[in-house]
RNA sequence: GGGGCUGUAGCUCAGCCGGAUAGAGCGACGGUUUCCUAAACCGUAGGUCGUGGGUUCGAGUCCCGCCAGCCCCGCCA
C-alpha cells in the first residue's frame, strides 16, 4: 500500500498548497513545504490513512485547526483523481482529517498482488536497471557482519542472537534486491591464539601437527586452561604475545598449526549454520592482517596519530575516561601487535575500499551485542576521521541485549557452564517432538516417523527462531522453551498454524491456484468485515518491509505476521471458504492464497521455513 | 568517577516522524466444536507508562535533573 500512501500525501500537499498558498510559499521559501503529516490510522474506525497536518498550522495561520481541516478537505474534494483514490475525507476529533480508501481500490491491490511472486514488495535492483536510472549501475553491495563465533571454541548462546538476527536482516535486504555479502567475522587472530598455540605446544603438541588429533570439546578445555595460565603467569603471556607475533610473521610452523585449528572450528560452525539454514562467508580477522600497517600508517599520515606509552592510539573527541581526558583507540600496541580495533578499522577501511583492494560497500552492518556499543563508536569515528567512509555511506551497529534465563540471570547450564548453542537446539527440537507425540497421542492421529521428525525440528528451530526476533533486539531477552514453544499467542507454532491452515484448505478441494487468481469474470468482490480487515493487513506487507530496511528491526516483521495470523485466524473462524456460495468462495480462496503467500514469505525472511501440516 | 542501554498490566513484551480513550500475548476468570485442523475463536478483570521538572495545540515518545537495574571504560574480543 506504499504506493497508494504517496500518491495520497501527493494529493493532499496539493491540497494544502491550494488552501493556504501564502503559508506554503512561505514554508518553501524556508526550504521545507506543508506537511500533511500523513500516518497509518490508529484505530480501523478512522479508516485507512490520517492526516494530522492541520493541528501545527492552527497557531502560525490563526484559524481553528478544525476550519483548516475543513479547508484541505474542500481542496480534497475537488481533485477528481484524489476521489477515485478515497471516500470523502472525514475530520475528526480536534482536526484530524481521517482518510478511507475506496474498496475498489483496495480489492485492485489485493488483486495485483495475486500475480506477483514479490507480492507487491519493489526491489531495488530492479529500479537501479530502470530506463530512468544509469544504464545497468551495479548497485554497491551491503554487507552484513554476524555470527562471528571464535576458532577453538564452541558456539553458545552469545552467539544466538547474531547469527538469527543478522541472517534475517541479510535475508530481508537481499529480497529487496541488495547484493548482500554475509560476512563472518571469526575470530581467529590475535592474542586467544597465541595463547592456545602456546599452551599446545606443551601439552598436546600432536594437535599443531595432526588434523584433528584432539576433538573440539578437548580444544576448548585446552583454550580454558591457556586462558587460565595466561592471566596468572606473566612468563606465560610474554611467549603467547611471541607466538601472536610469529604467527601474523607468517612463521610456517605456528601457521599450520592454526590452519589445522581452524579447519577443524570451522566444520563443527557449519553444522550448526546447515541445521538453521544460514549461508556466511567466512572471512576471518586473519583477512585483514596484510592491511594492519596500512590502517597504522593511513592514521598517521592523516595526523590522528599520538604516541602514548608506548602505544600507537587515535584520542577520541568527545569521550573522555576517568581523568577527564579524552580515550584512546589503541591500534598499535607498546610490544608492536596490533589488536581488534586495528583489525576492525582495517576491515571497515576494506569494506568500503574501491575493488580489488575492497568491497565497495555502500552500507556496513555489525549485528554484535550491544556491550561493544562504547567500542564501535570509538572505532566508527576513527574511520570517519580518517575518511574512509565514502560520501553517503553508511556505518552501523545493530546491537542487541543479553540472552538471560528465566530468573533473569545470564543463561547457564545447572552446572553453571555457558550453554553450548547445539545442546539448546537439540533440547528445542526434542522438546517440540515430545510436545507432538503427546497430541498426536491425545487425538489419536497416528503419523510416520519422518513426518513427527520433520514437524519437530521445524517446529524446534523456528520456535527458537522467531522467540529471539520477535523481540525488540535492543534490550535483553529472557530466554523460555516453554514460552517460544507455546501453540498459543505470539509464536513461531501460532504462526506455522495459521499456514497449515490455508494449506488444509488446500487439501480440501480449495484450488489455491486458478479459482483464487481472482482472474475470474467477476473479479475479487468482498461484502464480510472480517474479509475487508484481512485485505487491509494483507496490503501493510510492503510499508514493514521498507520500515525493517531501515531500522533493521526484524521484530516488526513478526509484530505484523504475528496480527496478520490473528486476523486470519479470526476470518478462518468467522467465515466460511469452501462452504461459500460460488460467488464469494473464489475471493475468498484468494485471500487465503494471498495470507499464505504473505506469511510464507515473511517466514522466509526470518529464516524460518512453514510446513503443510502439523 | 565517566559513558551506553533499560525501566509500560501479576509475568514476558509492543508502541513507527510527538497525535484521538496506552496495546498484545501469557497467566486468571467466563463462554464457543452437527461446519475448512479447537495448536483456534469470543468475552471479563487488570495501568501513577520509574520519578520530578521543562518544551507545545498535544508527551509513554523530545530536553534536563533524580532513582533503580544491566553493560562498557589503554594495550582481551
Amino acid at each position: 500500500m506504499l504506493r497508494l500512501a504517496q500518491a495520497l500525501d501527493a494529493h493532499l500537499r496539493a491540497a494544502m498548497e491550494r488552501a493556504f498558498p501564502e503559508a506554503a510559499a512561505e514554508a518553501s521559501a524556508a526550504g521545507r513545504a506543508l506537511d500533511p503529516q500523513l500516518a497509518p490510522a490508529s484505530k480501523p474506525e478512522f479508516g485507512d490513512f490520517q492526516a494530522n497536518g492541520a493541528l501545527p498550522l492552527a497557531k502560525p495561520l490563526g484559524q481553528p485547526p478544525r476550519a483548516i481541516a475543513t479547508a484541505i478537505v474542500e481542496q480534497l474534494a475537488a481533485d477528481p483523481a484524489f476521489a477515485e483514490l478515497c471516500e470523502p475525507p472525514q475530520i475528526a476529533g480536534p482536526g484530524f482529517i481521517n482518510l478511507t480508501l475506496r474498496p475498489e481500490r483496495l480489492a485492485a491491490e489485493v488483486q495485483a498482488r495475486l500475480g506477483d511472486p514479490r507480492l507487491g514488495v519493489p526491489s531495488v535492483a530492479v529500479e537501479a536497471a530502470a530506463p530512468s536510472g544509469a544504464a545497468g549501475a551495479a548497485l554497491a553491495p551491503v554487507i552484513v557482519d554476524f555470527s562471528s563465533p571464535n576458532i577453538a571454541k564452541e558456539m553458545h548462546v552469545g552467539h544466538l542472537r547474531s547469527t538469527i538476527i543478522g541472517d534475517s536482516l541479510a535475508r530481508l535486504l537481499e529480497f529487496r534486491g541488495h547484493p548482500v555479502l554475509r560476512l563472518n567475522h571469526v575470530g581467529d587472530w590475535g592474542t586467544q591464539f597465541g595463547m592456545l598455540i602456546t599452551h599446545l605446544k606443551q601439552v598436546a603438541p600432536e594437535a599443531l601437527t595432526t588434523a584433528d588429533a584432539v576433538d573440539l570439546g578437548d580444544l576448548v578445555a585446552f583454550y580454558r586452561q591457556a586462558k587460565a595460565r595466561f592471566d596468572e603467569d606473566e612468563v606465560f603471556q610474554v611467549t603467547s604475545r611471541e607466538e601472536v607475533v610469529k604467527l601474523q610473521g607468517g612463521d610456517p610452523v605456528s601457521r599450520k598449526a592454526w590452519q589445522l585449528l581452524c579447519d577443524q572450528s570451522r566444520r563443527e560452525f557449519q553444522k550448526i549454520y546447515d541445521w538453521l539454514d544460514i549461508r556466511l562467508n567466512e572471512r576471518g580477522e586473519s583477512f585483514y592482517n596484510p592491511y594492519l600497517e596500512g590502517v597504522v600508517t593511513d592514521l598517521d599520515t592523516s595526523g590522528l596519530l599520538v604516541t602514548d606509552d608506548g602505544a600507537r592510539c587515535v584520542f577520541l573527541e568527545g569521550v573522555s575516561g576517568k581523568d577527564g581526558k579524552p580515550l584512546p583507540v589503541i591500534v598499535q600496541k607498546s610490544d608492536g601487535g596490533f589488536n581488534y580495533a586495528t583489525t576492525d578499522l582495517a576491515a571497515i577501511r576494506y569494506r568500503f575500499g574501491a575493488a580489488p583492494e575492497g568491497d565497495g560497500a555502500r552500507r556496513v552492518i555489525y549485528v554484535t551485542d550491544a556491550g561493544q556499543a562504547n567500542h564501535f563508536a570509538g572505532v566508527f569515528q576513527v574511520a570517519r576521521r580518517a575518511g574512509w567512509i565514502p560520501e553517503g555511506g553508511r556505518l552501523e551497529h545493530v546491537p542487541f541485549g543479553l540472552v538471560q534465563g528465566e530468573d533473569g540471570k545470564k543463561l547457564k547450564t545447572r552446572a553453571g557452564d555457558t550453554v553450548r548453542l547445539r545442546d539448546l537446539l537439540d533440547e528445542a527440537v526434542e522438546r517440540a517432538e515430545a510436545d507432538l507425540r503427546r497430541r498426536l497421542a491425545e487425538e489419536e492421529r497416528s503419523e510416520d516417523e519422518a513426518f513427527i521428525q520433520h514437524v519437530a525440528t521445524t517446529v524446534g528451530l523456528a520456535a527458537v527462531k522467531y522467540a529471539d526476533l520477535s523481540q525488540n533486539r535492543i534490550t535483553n531477552y529472557q530466554f523460555s522453551f516453554d514460552r517460544m514453544l507455546a501453540l498459543q499467542g505470539n509464536t513461531a507454532p501460532y504462526l506455522l498454524y495459521a499456514v497449515v491452515r490455508i494449506a488444509g484448505i488446500a487439501r480440501k478441494g480449495g484450488d489455491l491456484g486458478a479459482e483464487a487468481s481472482g482472474a475470474g469474470p467477476e473479479g475479487l468482490h468482498f461484502t464480510e468485515p472480517q474479509e475487508w480487515t484481512l485485505v487491509r493487513e494483507l496490503l501493510k506487507l510492503d510499508a514493514v518491509i521498507a520500515e525493517v530496511e531501515e531500522e533493521l528491526l526484524p521484530n516488526r516483521l513478526c509484530t505484523y505476521l504475528f496480527e496478520l495470523s490473528q486476523v486470519f485466524n479470526r476470518f478462518y473462524d468467522q467465515v466460511p471458504v469452501l462452504k461459500a456460495e460460488q460467488s464469494a468462495r473464489s475471493s475468498r480462496l484468494a485471500l487465503c492464497r494471498l495470507t499464505a503467500d504473505t506469511l510464507r514469505l515473511g517466514l522466509g525472511l526470518l529464516g524460518i521455513p512453514t510446513l503443510e501440516r502439523m
